[in-house]
DNA sequence: TGCAGTAGTTTCTTTTTATATACTAATATT
DNA sequence: AATATTAGTATATAAAAAGAAACTACTGCA
């Protein structure tokens, strides 16, 4: 009936929704996730070209969250010029119905609004 | 096979995960979803208790923006004092399985990273 | 010698979000 | 007449997120 359970979602206890919403969320993950999802394994130069108009701090930064959470694998290859390789991890992969249901959803809220 | 076309999350189109992420995201929205998900009806003073630490000049704007965006309905009764009840819409109850998605995705991120 | 190439880091500034606090309106109750 | 009640507004401030721009390291190549 309910996706939580009310102590879940009060005090100081955390809110499920958000906690997801902490590790997928702001203004480039779901980007990153994305492309990662469809390329399997991308370096940061064509990661970043992709997102277009990141900047590497951003990339930098947003990269390393998601390692931390474990949700991506970063594999550095001891070269010059250096060449790391981002991927999904398992871990990061369980991600694909959440996006999948958040895609499907902004989908068809997009039509919504742009047709009104 | 993938969630999104290309298209989609590149340049000036926009992603669609970042489409439901403006109207979910946030704060103190998914603590607003799940409290009217779980109780139909609440009023502006229940809906503030329970969310705890939320101040009103938050509450007010997180309302209105989730009511201009279609997801709840704002009833007004005319009387001294006022009284001002809250609902899902039904668009807005269309958000339940995304919510759902994210909900069990966090439910076992925390366990994973409280257990370790 | 000096430049190209890759994946960053550092520092500073701007923008966006969130908080704190005080104030309002209209009526009923004390 | 003062106070409580409810759902807000208004204004100012602080904190967080994002952006811009310059800088670094190591090596091969011209």
């Amino acid at each position: 009936m309910s996706f939580l359970s009310e102590k879940e979602c009060e005090g100081p206890i955390k809110c499920p929704v958000m906690t997801t919403l902490s590790v997928i969320g702001g203004k480039w993950k779901p980007g990153i996730l994305w492309e990662l999802q469809n390329n399997e394994i991308l370096r940061f130069g064509q990661l970043k070209k992709r997102l277009g108009t990141i900047t590497q701090k951003m990339l930098t930064q947003q990269l390393r969250e998601l390692e931390t959470d474990g949700i991506i694998i970063r594999k550095i290859y001891p070269e010059v010029p250096p060449r790391v390789e981002y991927r999904l991890s398992d871990y990061g992969k369980s991600l694909s119905p959440v996006l999948n249901e958040m895609a499907n959803w902004g989908t068809g809220h997009l039509q919504t609004i742009t047709s009104k």
